[in-house]
DNA sequence: GCGCAGAAATGCAATGACTGCAGAAATGCG
DNA sequence: CGCATTTCTGCAGTCATTGCATTTCTGCGC
């Protein structure tokens, strides 16, 4: 990576980094793209060569999550059906999260989105893609007929087990709480979460004539 | 009702007629808010006070639908649960969708929110309310904990399947199809989602040592 | 019919997000 | 060093949204 490249990334991080510090200071409407712009000591203009909106900087990383997500489903191994490698990566995801040290930019995430209502939409927006490509996914492993509402209830609840799971401890006990490790109790949450989608599969399965044979 | 409200009714229809017309005619984003008022014959300033935002003349209707929903969770006879409410209500919905005549609205909104992504990401933050409400009801019901990812699930894949229903027939094919009646594969559709939903339960309360007591 | 209190409509001005454009500055390469 | 390509910046303009002060109804008691 050139030098370039590496500035870029570097511009776009004192970005964020400006916009979490300036949001946590005055809040979200209080602070506006130039108040972001001058910490970051950049034209306001420049702001959006970096970020298509205010609100996008707030989940600056949710694009490579997405693609990391669509590449695992895309390249999963012939044997491995959507549905297990979806179970794993979500479980590999909550892991991260929990290792990782930017517990508290998680955390100012959360408020941010909880008292914004224009956050909130955009979070949902966001998660509306990742629903969209599970849904594609799981389709094709079961075979099913583009209308069938099966791909999309198992979409639709496993992005919410996602949400609820990453927005765990979301209380006010939280900051206390010390959060090391996969955090077996997640895991095991995960674990329901799925058990409750195979049993909605087996339920249709049963009632339908024809069992979409998984893959 | 006196003269005044009805007469708010009236504007209130007048400036949603016109802001459809607009947004047919030229589309959502080159329409400004001050070719609403125009058209509808109203002050700019006024379109604030009848629609918070743009976006909400899109979805005019959504907070009448939401208070529905609210009423029947609440005062449902005590041996209903708030399971099969849910379910009948989704029903009636439907039914009413296929009957009433503005079709041709539902279809144009569809194509907006579509097209844009404000106007997407305000219906799955409508739609979000509408989840909160139903895992409310149901973790009530199924005396969750309040961490409890199941009722979140069955919110979360309800609603998805309550998107499919009425976004259905989205497709191209979807004017030239005469729709009357509460079309039989619908509400066909909307079972095979109860049903996956009632699999899942029942996976859940196999696996969990204590069987949470449905109402 | 008249006049008043409250509600609604309006006008005005300001803020702030976002965009297109054109010039200036920085960078990589030969 | 000089050129081609990117990137950054300043500027002007559009538009949504809001607060405030003013004006115009509407319902109602007299």
């Amino acid at each position: 990576m050139g030098l370039r490249e590496r500035k870029k990334e570097q511009t776009r991080r004192a970005i964020e980094d400006a916009a979490f510090r300036l949001f946590e200071e005055r809040g979200y409407a209080a602070t506006t793209v130039a108040d972001i712009a001058a910490a970051a000591d950049i034209a306001p203009r420049t702001f959006f060569s970096y970020f298509p909106s205010k609100e996008a900087v707030v989940f600056g990383d949710f694009d490579e999550v997405f693609g990391a997500l669509e590449t695992r489903m895309r390249e999963r191994a012939d044997g491995e059906n959507a549905f297990e490698a979806l179970r794993e990566w979500i479980g590999e995801l909550i892991a991260r999260g929990a290792e990782k040290d930017d517990d508290d930019r998680e955390w100012l995430r959360h408020c941010l989105v909880r008292d914004n209502d224009a956050l909130a939409a955009h979070e949902r927006h966001i998660m509306g893609r990742f629903e969209t490509l599970i849904a594609e996914s799981v389709a094709i492993d079961l075979g099913s007929a583009p209308d069938d509402l099966q791909p999309k209830l198992i979409a639709a609840a496993a992005v919410a087990a996602l949400m609820a799971l990453s927005s765990d401890g979301d209380d006010d006990t939280r900051r206390t709480k010390k959060r090391h490790g996969p955090d077996e109790a997640d895991l095991a949450r995960l674990d329901e979460a799925f058990t409750f989608l195979r049993g909605g599969i087996a339920a249709l399965q049963e009632v339908r004539g024809t069992a979409p044979q998984p893959k």
